[in-house]
DNA sequence: TGGAAAAAGTAAATTACTTACATTTTCAGC
DNA sequence: GCTGAAAATGTAAGTAATTTACTTTTTCCA
């Protein structure tokens, strides 16, 4: 799981170290890429008003063997979700409002995927089956609400765990973690003094701490484990629902990642509680944990 | 926005109706597309043991105008967000477990896009901007987040916004709306009888009704304005984060649509209020909705 | 301002793709 | 089961695309 920027982002970055006529060809591509995927390249070298070498020596430049291979990679980008390079704007029409949107939302989760490292996961979900008590310091009413949701999940897992919306709250529960504890802090900006300090105090009593944030904060590098989410660069001015979504999505992996370290029996108990629901007539608006672990233990228990 | 399938799909179903050599083809590309790609035509040809001439009709056959045009196509469709089919299993490894959640995700997000009525959102943004007052229904904890998040964001429009996650408060709440108001129900099963009760009550006194939800559900029936959201049907099993996700953007989308309503002197209040949440060192861990709207506003006030 | 190095262009060569036509295969009708 | 026409495939020649080799222009340091 590599990280890797897209290849339009790219040449924006590269284009002003390019010597004059590549940087033309670099603005035609950016201008409008489908159109120039479908166009020859001396088409291309037309409009962009240079010789056709001169778009090879480009394609070169950027590291491919050729144009067709450039042409390739072009392709395959452009297919995969494109993130916004503009912001949403007043003047835009709805379908365009919308477009931007979910196209952005869709690219950090795609982003998502290459961010995040499978070991760093496999270490924090062994960390939450293994501790004695897990303790979720959050900030800010968002981060209230996932770490409300992170606690239910693991209690629904039959782990001990408490969420803590207060700075003053999470001083106390940092003291009295201990070493069999585990503290997950989560924070986007991850730098909220309260919340660090808390952070200092439960490692000074020998507990671990893992952390949901971007990579590069404060947090970051106080954390024993730290599950970077960091929304694409594109979207710096507009820190908006992506981060959210990174952070349910990092929940949900970690659940299921918990529940697979917990092995078979945990399964079996949340298929009892679903069942108890169900009898109730509970809505399943209520907590999905338990229906897509049912899903998997339905499929894994009868193969 | 139409929802296609998959070329290598579409490859898979019409290889039996094509004449044996083109079988060949197509066998070829169905074992390793991604080689497939990075081959000249008459590599294609050696390996599938047919003629260079075969390639071209083949691509024709499906099509295409010719192997160019073919090549970008399949190009695309690799690089696109393949939807998870199976379901996670407990005996999946970390990578793949990260990689069908998120996977799913992403298809869940993208099929968004294709579900979403470009008329719906406009006239539920209208009503949302012109009514006197607002109120958000809920159902479980879920949707609670949600109905608080509505419910801030459209306070900080300077909308009149209340949110209730009791049955009893609901009805009250919908006794005292009146012509002049409108409810937001947000429940993606959408048949909790309390709600349903409010929602009609709400009705009954002359108020309009906007329903987050299923499709097909009753309270999609009920509601005067629907926005339809279904998660993906390969998912039918597991009821994940997909829901969530789904429903948080659209309150995103609302949003960005209620505050083009309207219009710029709403969105300057937004960049004041962000301006005083700075000046108190405020982490916007808080709330996003001051963000983008200030960035937009950013953008299309100086061009 | 001279001159070397980098950049861009011209034209030829190569490679990949497409077409036209010949050959083989298939199968319906006798 | 043979015949012949239509479909399918293959061969080879043509065309269009990409790449290379080499020349001219530009840039910029001494």
């Amino acid at each position: 799981m590599n990280s890797k920027p897209t290849l339009l982002q790219r040449l924006q970055t590269t284009a002003p170290l390019l010597p004059r006529a590549q940087q033309q060809v670099v603005a035609v591509l950016l201008d409008d890429p489908h159109r120039a995927l479908s166009m020859s390249v001396d088409a291309l070298a037309a409009m962009a008003r240079v010789s056709m070498p001169t778009i090879m020596r480009t394609a070169r430049q950027l590291g491919y063997a050729g144009v067709r291979e450039f042409k390739l990679a072009l392709a395959q980008d452009l297919a995969r979700v494109t993130p916004v390079h503009r912001s949403v704007n007043l003047e835009d029409g709805t379908a365009d409002i919308v477009q931007k949107i979910l196209g952005g939302a869709a690219a950090s989760v795609a982003g998502l995927q290459e961010q995040l490292s499978v070991q760093t996961l496999e270490r924090a979900a062994h960390l939450l089956a293994s501790a004695q008590r897990i303790d979720c310091y959050s900030v800010g009413s968002t981060s209230a609400f996932m770490a409300n949701d992170l606690q239910s999940r693991l209690f629904r897992l039959g782990r001990t765990a408490h969420a803590f919306h207060d700075a003053h709250l999470q001083l106390i529960s940092a003291a009295s973690l201990g070493p069999s504890g585990v503290a997950v802090a989560i924070s986007h900006v991850g730098r909220m003094p309260f919340l660090l300090e808390a952070v200092r105090f439960a490692q000074s009593q020998g507990a671990t701490v893992i952390a949901i944030t971007q990579p590069g904060t404060v947090l970051a590098e106080l954390a024993d484990v730290t599950i970077g989410v960091s929304v694409p660069a594109d979207a710096v001015m507009r820190v908006g629902v992506e981060a959210y979504i990174a952070h349910l999505l990092v929940i949900e992996l970690l659940m299921v990642l918990v529940l697979k370290v917990l092995g078979p029996q945990a399964a079996q108990q949340l298929t009892q509680l679903r069942s108890v629901l169900q009898d109730h007539g509970q809505d399943s608006d209520q907590h999905p944990a338990v229906d897509w672990a049912w899903s998997s233990v339905e499929r894994s228990a009868q193969p």
